[in-house]
DNA sequence: AAAGTTCTTTACGTTAAGGTCAAGACAAAA
DNA sequence: TTTTGTCTTGACCTTAACGTAAAGAACTTT
């Protein structure tokens, strides 16, 4: 009963409704690499532990914010050749956030300026609607 | 020779490479309804004039923000059926523009705070090492 | 033991935004 | 007139991220 606490297995159905997703999804995740590969002889159950929680719930936040699955892949493939080794993850995943973030700036830019342009044209429009009708 | 001078009509081979995309695409675009119906009769070749030249270019800069092509299908509807009567679509477009600039608003504050955690993770995870090593 | 629930894999369906042939029409150039 | 170039419609192909249904295994509850 020291270490290796057995509690806080569950299966995927369990995983998928704590996080609002299907088990579609997580299976999917499996399929395309994200979610390490577990041996289950025989096709058995999945079990997850804190730590897959913790790497889905991850999956899902930066998924969130615009990143692929294919560029989680890439995340998920250093993750795993490394063993787990955040010092080597960590410069891959800041360089894709920061390429994030500067797509993002320029959209947010251009977003912007079409709508200061279209309130602008707006404005003209109905400026002349008025004059027109006095 | 007053009104009516016809030069600046052009075929869809000219316009695409004006626009940089390619001859599908504004075929694609007219089929779902975002360039207005032409009538040509037994299948005529298309021809564009200079407001057709703004109305894609201006598609093509709204989809470029990330517009979805079914949310400028609204504004054309709008457009078309109100005969090009800006005072009725511009209001559902600045809605539009605006929904978007929240969103975007949105992602952008959450890559930042998520950047600002992977950054402070790295810093404390080789401090670690550091020290470990000392 | 029968029924019910949750799991498994396999596999086809879906949406978005076009790409990519195919086969034919038609006008300008050689 | 034959070739060339651009046009036409039609129709199937593609990627991403799952949805959905089928058919069977395993475990629990009654």
């Amino acid at each position: 009963m020291a270490r290796n606490g057995n509690k806080n297995i569950i299966q995927i159905g369990a995983l998928a409704k704590e996080l609002g997703i299907t088990t579609r999804t997580i299976r999917y995740y499996e399929e395309i690499g994200l979610m390490g590969k577990k041996d289950r002889p025989g096709g058995s159950t999945r079990n997850y532990d804190k730590d897959d929680v913790l790497r889905l719930k991850f999956i899902l936040k930066i998924k969130a914010l615009g990143v692929s699955l294919k560029e989680i892949q890439e995340l998920s493939e250093i993750f795993d050749i490394n063993d787990q080794e955040f010092t080597t993850i960590t410069p891959k995943l800041i360089e894709i956030l920061d390429h994030h973030i500067n797509t993002v700036d320029e959209k947010m830019a251009s977003l912007s300026s079409l709508r200061q342009d279209i309130v602008e044209y707006r404005i003209r429009i109905i400026d002349l609607l008025n004059n027109a009708a006095s």
